[in-house]
RNA sequence: GGGCCAAUAGCUCAGUCAGGUAUGAGCGCUCGGCUGAUAACCGGGAGGUCACCGGUUCAAAUCCGGUUUGGCCCA
């Protein structure tokens, strides 16, 4: 890129995006910036994987954003940062989309399309879903390993997560056993519960009296799933809850029912009972033991009557609701599971993975078990065991994917016993940091405590094979199962003859291998893994790791992971669990925590429903650098961010300003031929001017202020730093500071200060601005550096504070002097007095020595800005003497205390003036005028300052600012040539003249006195406009003339003419 | 149903941990100014029951309890 060439006026997002993408491409930026880095310090990243079932939205992409800019950020201070992109490609969501595609119902499609060809549709839905996503995160100017991003379908990655299983297992973690899980009937698998949605939905709510055996009456229990009495094995009470034995009775007949003594009205009158009463009372305790026959003991010949069923027992998870007796079917339901566990009950679940009853389920055999639920109840009803027969709306889970309503059974699935290790777990917590901390001590830690064993397997296809091969009639012990890690050890162990290397681990392959050892055939269980191992092997899947050995010893564990708060739950747990289960230590040493992306009004986003703002959107209408800047400019840690068009639109106008503070000094330095490279701080030090020491000085303060933000991941602070940096200090003060100078025609040290002094702020912003917005940085750099910086801004060394260049005083001096510019300012404007227009002296009434100090340091810069003669300073504790003050009185404050005085002393208030602002001066004055003594307090009357005619006054935090505005002969010498001066450069810029052309001038002022002050100033005004002569107004035959009828008091009329033809209009 | 987090100007957010006048910030709006950075820039102004209810305190946006709304997680 050339060096200070001409840019467009205006910064336009695409247009640079489009230059600085191909450039990268060009030069391989991306590669060289690696490369650059290649013997900087490991820094070991880990990228969380998205799964590859859709497009990036606004949440993947404010992940990634803020991955990228950390990347970037650790570049440039020396690292060498593993930046390996992942994709989470396995899984029961892709299976669903991809049977969706195929319009399949069920797994006996799949089996029917066979499972090879699923598996290659899976694989190849996944692999485009990838080219997508990774397509997005390119346009926002993402830089990590596109080429080689982990794939959790890769044979290495697959054996990434068979060897930290077989870790797991050799620590004696891993086992099969039942356990209640929700199932997915169509699917046909068990799902993770944080896969359960919950809908409303309408069921069942029937009483059901189980007779007691061996004495009166019936036990009444409440269920909402009649399809889960069949597998009845106990009835559940509170030991401490009180129940009543109650005599109802109905059309002469008699019966007793045993419940709950809260509930003994609700229930009576449900079962539609003509009376009752309470025959006696007793505790939960007093009936454990009490024996019943199962309602469904003929329907279900099968059904639990081994030892210990059909009982009472107690259990905690009784409430005092409905009924207050628990049916109870361990088969079934989750608690019920672990109280029949514990109570050494057998488990009896007749229920298959498809949600139909098995043969064990007797005459229900068959059915589907909602279907069955009309059944049940008419049988119940036949046996006249129906007390209430309703209908009850209540949450209930649905599968995730497909919507179908899960059902609760017992099957035989693969855990990782990370109960075991739950103290292992809780210790490792400690040896990574969050930010935010509370995230971790709050939520993750509690989370961790109340983990269950995580079920690993699922009874699917598309997935990672669980790599457990069993012998025929295996006993369930882990002993005499084999755990395979690598694929080598898998080859060695076959009966068949593979090559490890051309190993497709994935189902079918692996499933026709079998190994037999001492006579005995072991082959493989069915399952696959829950997609969430995946993933949780990422710190060394990412490494390649076992199959390649040579970077996990140096790097692992991952110095900095970061996704959003989901992950508590998700990613941040898997990996400790996984992590320490296989290696005993948490996998990551720092997270970073961040929230959600939300809609504009709060709600989340939904793509099912619609409501979502689209990345693609953001960049076609702002530009992928204005996007980032937005995202980065929210708090990273844990909050929840609401994505807003007009600040998006606000960084763009942000960055517009930067672009013309950066396009502001090219003329010039390219006219004067300026060269930076020989020309370094150090050499113009001696030449620099306060405004250029200033700004140097607030450069390093805000590069130490980054360095702070960022190191404590809050780069949204160090952001705000830097743009209000560009905006306020750089734009708004000391471009306008420097303008004079940089217009000078002829060589000038000053000049050249400024030119060194803008060069090495705006190179030093783009480097910090690099991170954030890193297409815009780079052209601004390149078009700053040519051929002698960098290839690209993104090798550059992040700038450090240099204390060589600090000057707290300074900046502290400037604060206080804008403090006063800004006052004087208000007040020229209330007098009406431009800023073109000299005044004679502006007076700072200072209340403390600070800023008497800060004016009396600057009075040279003072006096430029505020365009003064002289800058007159009050001290604290002197009275200016030209003010007076008098005061305006309060009448019904004054009316109340004085009586029929009161008028008297309003007037002679009203009329005062005193030297000095307290209420002792104005009761003398009171006392003067009307000879009375009075008290006055301070809510009688509010002070009034009185400046002499022609001066105003502006308070600001340390005084007041007095500006004398009346005009001398040389004040109005200069104002009214200003005045021609800026009507001529605006008639120059109507032209398109360049900067350097030369024009003739005619002045034609309709007022002879103020004809003559111009006319002393020619000088003046040809140095400004370039005025080759000034000519007789008749001598100019040109139509670029104009006359202005008001110009502070007078008519003039100007006319202009290049003095060589003007350049052809491009 | 339970846990965690949030609610401050029209918008996006500081301030809340360590209670002490909201001179709150930027953007937007509005009035004025400037004019060789000019679709930029500068100044003034309007704009707040600090979500609601209650408590502690001389004093609460800030601490405590509850409610509402939103987000996430879990059931």
């Amino acid at each position: 890129m050339e060096r200070f060439a001409e840019v467009p006026d205006q910064y336009d997002p695409d247009t640079v995006e489009e230059r600085v993408f191909d450039y990268w491409d060009e030069i391989d930026a991306y590669e060289r910036t690696v490369e650059h880095r290649a013997d900087g310090e490991d820094y070991f990243f880990v990228d969380g994987p998205p799964y590859t079932s859709g497009a990036a939205h606004m949440g993947t992409t404010w992940n990634k954003t803020l991955k990228d800019a950390y990347i970037r950020y650790l570049r440039m201070c020396g690292y060498d940062v593993t930046d390996r992109p992942g994709y989470d490609m396995h899984g029961l969501p892709i299976e669903t989309k991809v049977e969706e595609q195929l319009d399949f119902e069920n797994k006996k499609d799949i089996e029917a399309f066979g499972m090879e060809n699923f598996i290659e549709e899976c694989k190849s839905f996944a692999e485009e879903q990838l080219a997508g996503l990774q397509e997005d995160f390119e346009s926002f100017g993402v830089w990590m390993d596109w080429e080689d991003p982990y794939r959790t379908v890769s044979p290495e990655y697959m054996e990434a997560a068979w060897w930290g299983f077989e870790q797991a297992h050799e620590r004696g973690l891993v086992e099969q056993g039942m356990r209640s899980i929700t199932q997915c009937p169509r699917c046909e698998t068990a799902i993770a519960k944080n896969e359960v949605e919950y809908h409303q939905v309408e069921d069942p709510s029937i009483y059901v009296k189980f007779d007691l055996a061996d004495r009166e009456g019936s036990l009444v229990v409440w269920t909402t799933t009649p399809w889960t009495v069949p597998a009845n094995t106990f009835v559940a009470v509170g030991g401490d809850v009180t129940y009543a034995k109650v005599r109802v009775e109905r059309d002469g007949d008699e019966e007793v029912l045993y419940l709950a003594s809260d509930v003994v009205e609700e229930v009576v009158q449900k079962g539609g009972y003509d009376g009752y009463t309470v025959e006696s009372e007793l505790s939960g305790e007093e009936m454990v033991g009490w024996g019943y026959d199962h309602p469904l003991a003929d329907a279900v010949p099968d059904h639990p009557d081994f030892d210990g069923a059909l009982q009472v027992y107690t259990a905690d998870y009784v409430e005092v609701d409905r009924t207050g007796l628990v049916h109870s079917a361990p088969g079934h339901g989750e608690e019920d599971f672990q109280r029949g566990r514990e109570l050494g009950l057998d488990i009896f679940c007749p229920v298959d993975g498809d949600g139909t009853y098995g043969d064990s389920a007797g005459r229900y055999a068959g059915s589907f078990v909602r279907d069955a639920n009309e059944d049940i109840r008419a049988d119940l009803d036949e046996k006249g065991l129906l007390l209430a027969d309703e209908t009850y709306v209540h949450d209930y889970g649905q599968c995730w994917r497909c919507d179908t309503d899960i059902v609760q059974i017992v099957t035989d699935q693969w855990f990782i016993t990370v109960s075991d290790i739950k103290d292992e777990l809780l210790e490792n917590i400690d040896d990574s940091e969050w930010y935010p901390a509370e995230a971790r001590d709050s939520r993750f830690r509690k989370f961790v405590e109340n983990s269950p064993d995580w079920n690993v397997s699922r009874q699917r296809y598309w997935g990672i094979p669980i790599p457990i091969w069993t012998p025929e009639d295996w006993d369930g012990s882990m002993e005499e199962a084999l755990v395979f890690g690598t694929r080598e050890e898998l080859a060695e162990a076959v009966d068949q003859d593979v090559d490890p290397d051309a190993l497709d681990l994935h189902r079918p392959t692996v499933d026709d291998l079998t190994v037999t050892r001492d006579g005995t055939t072991y082959s493989r269980v069915p399952d696959v893994f829950d997609v969430w191992l995946d993933s949780s092997v990422a710190s060394w899947g990412t490494l390649d790791y076992p199959s390649d050995g040579s970077r996990f010893d140096d790097l692992w564990p991952a110095d900095l992971i970061m996704e959003a708060h989901d992950q508590t739950r998700g990613w941040f747990w898997s990996q400790l669990g996984m992590g320490t289960a296989a290696l005993g230590e948490v996998p990551y040493e720092q997270v970073l925590m961040h929230g959600y992306a939300n809609m504009p009004d709060g709600r989340g986003m939904s793509k099912s429903k619609g409501i979502t703002v689209e990345p693609g959107e953001v960049i076609a209408q702002h530009g992928a650098d204005p996007m980032r800047l937005f995202l980065l400019s929210r708090n990273p840690q844990g909050e929840d961010m609401r994505f807003s068009w007009e600040e998006t639109e606000a960084m763009q106008r942000r960055l517009n300003i930067l672009w013309n503070v950066f396009r502001f000094p090219l003329p010039y330095m390219r006219m004067d031929g300026f060269s930076p490279d020989g020309v370094s701080l150090a050499d113009v030090r001696d030449d620099l001017e306060t405004v250029d020491e200033w700004v140097l000085s607030r450069l390093q303060s805000v590069e130490a202020e980054m360095a702070d933000h960022w190191a404590e991941f809050r780069q949204d602070r160090a952001l705000d730093a830097l743009l209000s940096f560009v905006v306020d200090d750089v734009s708004r003060f000391y471009v306008q500071a420097v303008r004079e100078r940089m217009w000078k025609e002829e060589d000038d040290p000053s000049k050249t200060a400024a030119y060194a002094t803008l060069y090495h702020v705006l190179r030093e912003v783009t480097a910090l601005l690099a991170p954030y917005a890193p297409l815009v940085a780079e052209e601004v750099y390149g078009n700053l550096t040519g051929e002698a910086g960098h290839p690209t801004v993104h090798m550059c060394d992040w700038p450090e504070a240099d204390a060589g260049w600090r000057d707290d005083r300074l900046e502290e001096d400037v604060r206080r002097l804008r403090e006063v510019e800004e006052a004087g300012a208000e007040a020229r404007q209330q007098a009406e007095r431009s800023l073109r227009w000299p005044v004679t002296r502006v007076v700072v009434v200072a209340d403390d020595e600070r800023t008497v100090d800060a004016v009396d340091r600057h009075r040279p810069l003072l006096r430029e800005r505020l365009n003064a003669e002289t800058i007159e300073l009050v001290e604290p504790g002197e009275d200016w003497g030209e003010v007076t003050y008098s005061a305006r009185a309060d009448m019904s404050v004054l009316g109340p205390a004085f009586g029929g005085d009161a008028a008297d002393v309003m007037n002679a208030l009203n009329e005062a003036e005193v030297d000095e602002q307290s209420l002792g001066a104005l009761e003398r004055a009171v006392a003067d005028a009307t000879g009375m003594t009075v008290d006055l307090t301070d809510e009688m009357i509010e002070f009034e300052t009185n400046t002499p005619p022609e001066v105003s006054g502006v308070e600001f935090g340390g005084g007041v600012v007095y500006v004398d505005t009346a005009l001398t002969e040389a004040i109005e010498r200069e104002g009214y040539a200003r005045e021609v001066v800026r009507r001529l450069q605006e008639m120059r810029k109507a032209l398109d003249l360049d900067i350097e052309a030369e024009v003739r001038v005619a002045i034609a002022v309709d007022d002879d006195r103020v004809a003559t002050l111009v006319r002393d100033r020619e000088g003046y005004i040809a140095e400004e406009v370039r005025v080759a002569g000034f000519v007789d107004d008749d001598e100019l035959d040109t139509p670029h003339r104009e006359r202005f009828e008001d110009v502070e008091g007078v008519a003039l009329e100007l006319a202009i003419e290049p003095v060589a033809a003007p350049p052809a209009s491009d």
